[in-house]
Parts: structure tokens; sequence; C-alpha cells
RNA sequence: GUCCCUAUCGUCUAGAGGCCUAGGACACCGGCCUUUCACGCCGGCAGCCGGGGUUCGAAUCCCCGUAGGGACGCCA
């Protein structure tokens, strides 16, 4: 199918060097919303010319994040470790312009020089050593970029507006290392112009490199793309987030138990904002979607609002899809391969109690116990010797109850309290703590009904043993 | 140190000179509902960094401070 556009062409361009971080997740989402939007294009490139400290895994773990999000590319992914030749291709442009040098300072030599300039206040910069050395390639030498020594770069962004930066606060930057792979600046500008991107939006980390990339588009004779540098994300002390702040890679959040569209829609609000709204379908971000109304900002990092998200597309979720979700956290507690009506029950009793799908396993472990454990405190405060009787009472009524239903039960409840003089909620917890082992749990008529009348009266009988088995306290 | 960016409740944000007695959301604190816990509903707390301008009028525009962040690599 032939996509009508205005030939919009986003991409997210990481460095497998570790996982997805939050961060660039974001960076990825407004690339691609921005590209759905338009209906134009979204393409993924890998910029793995760090030989050094790129890995196969980090790729996957980077494309396994995105797929997670949702965030689907067109074309790509791209890696700029096999596209050699075309890097050489417009370096030979350079070359023969005299646009860049050869040059042979090594990394110990500048790493002096760089101390010694900031000791001295100066800003640290390329001296310019090689500059009119006139040499040719050779082992150990890398290539640099002639960077003009007057005038100024101004760079057009579509959210900072005109930001302008002497061309002498820039200097001879390093194109193409002594390894023969491209530094990051050029195969940057190359890979966009190649791709025909026509938006790059990213982190505003990058708005100081961007003269220079400018300055490499003009010598190449290539077209400016548009530029947008968004805020970055901070953690809680303003710092850059990082490790130390918590979680900050996407599939992290993953184990932890959140879903691909509350990250989204958390991510989403960092920086972006559509009126007072808070929650967004994802046909409601494509539609909305623009770089008119992102923030100028930087954003902190806030765990809390990300769990009442998360909280909330659980509650609101199909029980169907989030007991699909649930299986695998359910197997981390050691249970297996559920019974698909049960496991159902057993979501729907817990889809508006629970954060995360972690929670949810660990609040729904009773349900699937051949033998309630009782929450110790939870037994000395409830299970008295005094409520023997009155469980083997209740358990004599549900035995011969005709609606077995959710109503059946709370009516049936309600009844016994009456019959028996007895406050339903004192009836309620201890019914509780036999039912599941705990004081907080759902509903008991619901957990009544997910259990079935049979595991139900099992449960009372044991409950009613371990009453009886009590030793008499306090005598 | 130099350059660059930013600045509204604790946090995310609305706000494009009068509609602002600054709105929403998270968190927090009350209350209601109730068989526990949640959910839900109702209410509350809390902010325009400071100082100068411009203007009849400034959260909104300008300048200066201050604070925070970013960049200064043969990392990206």
């Amino acid at each position: 199918m032939m996509t009508v556009d205005n030939n919009i062409r986003t991409r997210f361009a990481p460095s497998p060097t570790g996982y997805l971080h939050i961060g660039g997740a974001r960076t990825a989402l407004f690339n691609w919303l921005y590209a759905r939007h338009n209906n134009g294009a979204f393409i993924l490139r890998i910029e793995d010319t760090d030989k050094e400290r790129s890995t196969a895994a980090s790729t996957q773990a980077i494309l396994d994040s995105m797929r997670w999000l949702g965030l689907d590319w067109d074309e790509g992914p791209f890696f700029q470790s096999v596209r050699g030749e075309i890097y050489s291709a417009y370096l030979e442009k350079l070359l023969a312009t005299k646009q860049a040098y050869y040059c042979e300072c090594t990394p110990a030599q500048l790493e002096a020089k760089r101390q010694e300039a900031l000791t001295q206040g100066r800003k640290p910069k390329y001296d310019g050593t090689c500059r009119e050395k006139g040499l040719v390639a050779g082992a150990g030498r890398v290539v640099r970029f002639r960077c003009p020594d007057f005038g100024e770069t101004v760079v057009h962004d579509i959210l900072k507006g005109n930001v302008a930066f002497r061309n002498e606060e820039l200097d001879d930057l390093v194109v193409f290392r002594s390894d023969g792979f491209p530094t990051y600046n050029f195969a940057v500008v190359v890979d966009d112009a190649e791709m025909r991107i026509t938006h790059i939006i990213r982190g505003d980390d990058h708005l100081n490199n961007t003269p220079r990339q400018i300055l490499l588009y003009n010598a190449l004779g290539l077209p400016l793309p548009v530029f947008c540098h968004v805020p970055m994300i901070l953690g809680a002390d303003k710092a850059r987030l990082s490790k130390r702040h918590g979680a900050t890679s996407v599939m992290a959040y993953q184990e932890m138990g959140y879903l691909p569209q509350a990250v989204v829609n958390y991510l989403v609000r960092l920086g972006w904002s559509h009126q007072d709204q808070e929650i967004f379908s994802l046909a409601e971000l494509i539609s909305f979607f623009g770089l008119g109304s992102l923030g100028k900002s930087a954003a902190v990092f806030n765990e809390e609002k990300l769990l009442w998200l998360n909280q909330h597309y659980i509650k609101t979720g199909t029980v169907e899809e989030i007991a699909l979700l649930l299986k695998p956290f359910l197997a981390q507690v050691g249970i297996n391969d559920p019974a698909d009506g049960f496991l159902q029950q057993v979501t729907a009793d817990l889809l508006t109690r629970s954060k995360t799908l972690i929670d949810m396993a660990q609040a729904g472990m009773f349900y699937f116990a051949d033998k309630v454990a009782y929450d110790e405190e939870a037994a000395n405060k409830f299970l008295l010797p005094s409520v023997g009787a009155i469980l083997a009472q209740f358990a004599q009524c549900l035995a011969e109850l005709q609606d077995y239903s959710k109503a059946g039960i709370e009516q049936l409840l309600r009844n016994f309290a009456a019959d028996t003089g007895i406050k339903l909620k004192d009836i309620a917890q201890p019914l509780r703590v036999v039912l599941t082992g705990k004081t907080v749990s759902p509903g008991i008529d619901e957990v009544m009904v997910s259990l079935g009348r049979e595991k139900t009266l099992q449960r009372l009988r044991d409950g009613v043993e371990f009453v009886g088995a009590k030793p008499p306290q306090g005598s």
C-alpha cells in the first residue's frame, strides 16, 4: 500500500551500548508519533560506530523494548557499522575540498592539553596543531573537519528558536577515527541526509553538537533537516536520570509489571501536553501529537504517577487482556498453567486493586493454593476459638445455598448475620482469613464465587479445624 | 572555567498581555460509600525564582541576577 504523505521522515538512532532507557524511549516515542501523525515514515538506525562499546545484546534489547512499547518502524534497522563505504565517499569530498585534514596528535597529547586548558580556565578545544601540516593518511591518524574561525552558526530549532554559536567556540572535530570508523557527528549527518530525514527530534543534550553538524551539512552541500531539541528527563534530585535513580531501562518496567500503554502514556506527558488531558489512547496520541505543544523545560521522572497510570490501565483493561499479561507473573510465584476460566475470575477480582502485575500476582496467590497459609498476625487476631462454631455454621448454610453467586452469597451473609445476631464485619474478617489467609483481599463474596463452592467449603473446613486445634489462650 | 538551554503547586503540566481570585493531574490530608483493601465520589493543602523595565494592564514581552540542567572525547 502506498502512503500518500508529505514526506515527513523521522528517525530514532540509539547507540547499542546498553539497554533502551526511559529517556531514549521518550525520544523514540516522539519521533514515532510525529511520523504517524503526519502519515510519514519512522526509521530506526543503530549507531554502532563505536565497535568497542557496541554489543549485539544491546541492539537486541533495544529492538525488544521498541516492540514492547509498540513503536514499529518503517525502515531499518540500519547499522552504521556496515555503511563504511558511504561515509568514506563523503569523507573524500571533504578531503578533496580541503575542508578536512589528517591529524597525528595522539589521544594522550590531546588529553594533556585538555587538562591544561581546563586548569587554566580556558575552554578545552583542539589547538590546530596539524591543521596546516598537509599530512596524508597513515596509521594512528584521524581526520579532522576544518571549522571556520570566524562568523557564527545559527541553529534554527523549532522548539528553542534560533540559537547562535560563535564558530570560534567550535573546534576542528574528528570526523574519522584512526580505526577507520566515522565519529558520531559525521555519521549522523551523512545518514540523516542519505536517509532523507526531514525532522530530527532528539534530546537537547545534542543542541551543542548541532552547529558542528550544520557546518558539516554545509561543507558537504547537503540540505538541512528541521531540528527539534526536546528537554531531558531528570531524576528526583534534578540530576540527569541515571541508574542510581532506580530503574531506567524500559525492560525493567516490563519486568516490574507495568503495561506498555502506561509507560507510553507516562512518557508522552513528560514534555508534551494536550490541554488538561492525562489519559490518551494510542489513536488519540497520534491524532493530537505535534511539536508545537512540546514543553521547553526538563522534566523530573516520577514513578508515582507512572504507577497511577499503570493502575488505570490495569483496571480499565479487559479481563482477557490482563489475564494474559498476568500469566508470566503468576509463573514467577510458582503458579503455572492456570485454567483460563479460573485465571480470568481471579483477574477480574483483582483488577481494581492492583498497581502492577506483580502486585496482582502476589495478591492472587491464595486463589491457587491447595491449603491456605494464614498470615500469623491475621490468624492471631481473627481465628479465635470462638469463631469455629460460626464458621462451621456458615459452611453449612453455604453448602445448602441455592443461588451460589455474588448476589446470593451477599444475601446469605446478611441473613446469616441477622439470624445469628453477629455483626457482618465480625463474620467477614474471620471468613476472609480462612479463605485468603490475609486481612486484605477482594470482597469475600467475590472470592467465594471465584473459588467455587467446593474449594470454599474445603477452606472453611480447614479453618474450623485450625481453630479447633488451637490451644486455648490466656487461661 | 567557557559556551548553550531552561525556570508556574513536592512532581507532571494548562496558560501565547486583560477570560487568572492562576486551571487540571499525581502524591498527600480529610469525608462519603463499605464485609477488609481497593475502586468510585466529594472536599482540602500547595505554585507564577528574585529584581528592574515595557504597557492603561504581565505568569505571559525585554534586561540583569540567581538557580538547575547540558556541552566542551579517536562516546553517542
